[in-house]
RNA sequence: GGCGGGAUGGCCGAGUGGCUUAGGCAAGGGCCUGCAAAGCCCUGUACGCGGGUUCGAUUCCCGCUCCCGCCUCCA
């Protein structure tokens, strides 16, 4: 399996360190508000790393994925107004406990998840539950002069004591603008160094997720919490490391000095970053008011899983526009790859197709090559010289690397579907119409059966219906 | 100012020094149908701008323009 490592900057052969077991990390949702499709971009970039693994190699797959429910979270303002429940909303508005919120969105986020069909990983650990791992760590910081106690009461590490700090981002402490976004001042009051950053933030006036501690009540900094998750769950060197291209910098830069400052070497193998999904052409974020959520998908009446190949249709590392048209055009091929399978999975059974399972096979091995995959598909899929049985084998096995429930009609037609009431009536009476020729009849019985769910098409052999 | 990624036909989006210049969706034509829908077959339109290298560049080099992202909220 070949990925692009962020840090080397190349594709690199990734090899699990323990042979046949890989180890990931993939940096999780902040939970005080919906995941957008533009954040299950990145956690399908996961999913399809581990698909890879497992399907391709046998490997296992662990994979750790942080819940943040702490820390930033405390004083964002930015939270779900429209179609949101409304207790929760009222809870944020009468100042009640964040954590249900926290729970709520969490819980969304594990839906969007499945109905994306991003397998679950092995832990999500939260950060208010690793409170003492985090403090731990920052202790071992601390002793290792990597981490001081600001004159604000807050802990900072020092990024002046990490050699190698900018390796994945390539920025250069020197470089750095202090105070680019946000007033310098205000940002930098209690460190030493501009570019120093909170391991501890001091509570302050805050009363809410906040824990005591040897340098007083406070809560955790951003980064924090996944250094000291990866090691505990995953061990001093792990395999991959999965996020964002925003987390880049300063996130996965900061994570990483913290890391291997505490241990004394490079913990993460490689950096695999997703590039952003994009809506009107710009990085799609709340505060640029172009988030889409899966839900919104599903009310268009689209399948979620058409978003999952709309994905697929690019490369990770490229960005991507959506528009509804591409959403509108996966949603389209999805059901008829659909279609096809099931039709094809009632001919004669047939091996896989060896030649197209290898094209699919390298396409993956090549950085995660999906459109090149999908291309190998639609070949298959129009080649005459593969029997029916081979291209339900071939599409059923990769899909355990697409996850786009391709198989999700086989056996459909066989099953006796439940008509709506008054149905069967209506395609009785249907059925004498057109014998009699009576089309303006037969037309608004049709139109009937169609507000009803029942979809009629007309062949050489009289009508045939299906269920919706 | 530093760092990272782009600009391909109506839309999305691969890719390549020339070879049949992906694929999907849409569109046009056809088959099928009483008419549709679905399905099937066929068919266009392209490589941001200006130089350079080359027999030949969308692909390599230089310059330019524009776009997106990060520089301590960010997937």
């Amino acid at each position: 399996m070949r990925l692009t490592d962020t840090r080397t900057r190349r594709v690199e052969e990734i090899r699990p360190e323990r042979s046949r077991r890989l180890t990931m990390y993939a940096c999780g949702p902040t939970v005080y508000r919906s995941q957008h499709v533009g954040n299950l971009r990145t956690f399908v970039l996961g999913d399809l790393i581990s698909r890879c693994a497992e399907t391709l190699h046998g490997w296992s797959v662990e994979l750790v994925q942080n819940i943040t429910d702490v820390g930033h979270l405390a004083d964002d303002t930015g939270i779900e107004l429209a179609g949101e429940d409304k207790l929760l909303l009222a809870a944020r508005e009468e100042n009640r406990d964040p954590f249900e919120i926290a729970r709520f969105y969490e819980a969304q986020f594990h839906e969007d998840c499945a109905a994306l069909n991003i397998k679950p990983a092995a832990r999500y650990p939260r950060a208010s539950e690793c409170i003492e791992l985090i403090v731990d760590l920052i202790s071992r910081l601390m002793d290792k002069q990597h981490a001081y106690v600001g004159a604000d009461g807050s802990v900072y590490f020092d990024a002046r004591s990490f050699p190698s700090y900018g390796a994945i981002s390539g920025n250069r402490l020197e470089d750095l603008r202090a105070g680019h976004r946000q007033d310098a001042a205000e940002l930098s009051a209690g460190k030493r160094f501009h570019a120093d950053w909170a391991l501890w933030k001091s509570a302050g006036a805050n009363r809410q997720m906040v824990w005591d501690t040897a340098w007083g009540p406070g809560f955790p900094g951003w980064h924090i919490e996944c250094s000291a998750m990866s090691l505990h769950y995953l061990g001093e060197t792990f395999d991959i490391h999965t996020g964002g291209i925003d987390l880049r910098f300063p996130h996965h830069e900061d994570e990483r000095a913290q890391s291997e400052s505490a241990v004394g070497h490079e913990v993460v193998r490689h950096w695999v970053h997703g590039e952003h999904l994009l809506a009107d052409g710009r990085k799609m974020a709340k505060s640029t008011g172009n988030v889409v959520l899966v839900r919104d998908v599903a009310e268009r009446g689209f399948d979620p899983l058409a978003v999952r190949l709309f994905y697929l249709t690019g490369r990770y590392r490229q960005q991507m526009n959506l528009t509804w048209d591409a959403i509108a055009g996966a949603d389209r091929r999805l059901r008829r790859w659909r279609t096809k399978v099931a039709a094809w999975a009632e001919a004669p059974s047939a091996a896989m197709a060896e030649d197209y399972v290898g094209r699919l096979r390298e396409a993956f091995e090549d950085d995660l090559d999906t459109p090149t995959a999908l291309v190998a598909l639609a070949d298959l899929e129009k080649d005459d010289a593969v029997p029916a049985g081979a291209k339900f084998e071939t599409f059923a096995w990769v899909d355990r690397v697409l996850g786009l429930d391709l198989v999700r009609d086989v056996g459909k037609p066989v099953m006796a579907a439940e008509l709506p009431d008054g149905a069967a009536d209506l395609l009785q009476r249907r059925e004498r119409a057109r014998a009699a020729k009576d089309w303006a009849a037969s037309d608004t019985l049709r139109d009937e059966l169609t507000s009803l769910g029942v979809a009629v098409t007309d062949g050489p052999d009289g009508q045939t219906w299906t269920v919706s």
